[in-house]
DNA sequence: ATAATACTTGACAAAAACAGTAGGGTTTTA
DNA sequence: TAAAACCCTACTGTTTTTGTCAAGTATTAT
């Protein structure tokens, strides 16, 4: 349940690949493609709907290619799948401006909003930069030490 | 993004009927039918398989219907959307048995991995008992009292 | 200038998943 | 023994997903 769509993984993965060569380099379509193993037309679209949305901007002519709009660590991941994938909505009673029609049945209603928030603030503490130092953890949610069992992650650097 | 199928929304609203009517009563499926808004034949493939899944039971013949395998705390909401939709697998290579072809790709890999465990926790803390009572709280999630806020609920009783 | 590089855009199509219907059972009890 | 109620499988229309294709436009190195 609950499958994520290609072009959000694809997505969070090409804005990896980007903030690689930020802010020296433009990484271009066909290097994403071919360290992602995507094409370069589906990419395409799917940098064209990040770059709308701001988060990145393009470079055109020889030499161009794709750079980050601001730095990584004030891009998170909730921002990058919500361009891709609209804002995360469990039901449809719980889109955007979608009213509720049986409001007897709220019961479970409250239970889907709790779990649509619960994700959208995991995802929100989480920024490419964390992702790029594969050092993640969840602010509202485990603690960060189940977090790190839980991921089995490189620990963090001692004092 | 993240949409839960009607199946899985029906499935938790037709064990919240079954779970009001628990022990005494057993619930046929045009009663839930006609509360919930959703049609005879399609429920009984939901129920079906919560049926095989040992969620619930059925009585056969008149008088018959749907009853609770065992009390409503000891159904949590994970259980019953495990059943209907499988397990929490954002991305195809988090399949159960599913190799990960492109280890490289790890970052984000254990990005989804933390996500899906994390709403499988959120999920397991409640049950069909905590729904009914509209009484639920997010264990591995945010704090009791950010839930509360966060999702209007009616103030527990107080002492 | 102009060729090469690289991004831009919109239309379209195959495939999978979803949502639900149809219609024929079987079992139990009053 | 008939009515109530569950049981089971197949099928189908729709929507979403996952891309491809083709024909652009903009920029820069030479």
């Amino acid at each position: 349940m609950l499958r994520l769509s290609t072009k959000g993984q694809y997505g969070v993965r090409a804005m990896y690949e980007i903030a690689r060569g930020y802010p020296e380099t433009p990484v271009t379509i066909k290097e994403i493609s071919e360290r992602q193993d995507v094409s370069v037309a589906y990419l395409e679209q799917i940098l064209n709907k990040l770059r709308k949305a701001g988060l990145i901007k393009s470079i055109r002519g020889p030499g161009g290619g794709y750079v980050l709009n601001r730095s990584a660590d004030k891009i998170s991941i909730a921002s990058i799948l919500n361009e891709l994938e609209g804002p995360v909505a469990l039901t449809s009673c719980l889109d955007p401006e979608g009213g509720c029609v049986r409001i007897d049945s709220c019961v479970t209603h409250l239970l889907w909003k709790a779990l649509g928030e619960q994700v959208e603030a995991f995802l929100k503490t989480i920024t490419l930069k964390n992702l790029m130092a594969g050092d993640f953890y969840a602010l509202g949610g485990m603690a960060k030490k189940e977090m790190r069992r839980s991921i089995r992650l490189k620990p963090q650097s001692q004092p």
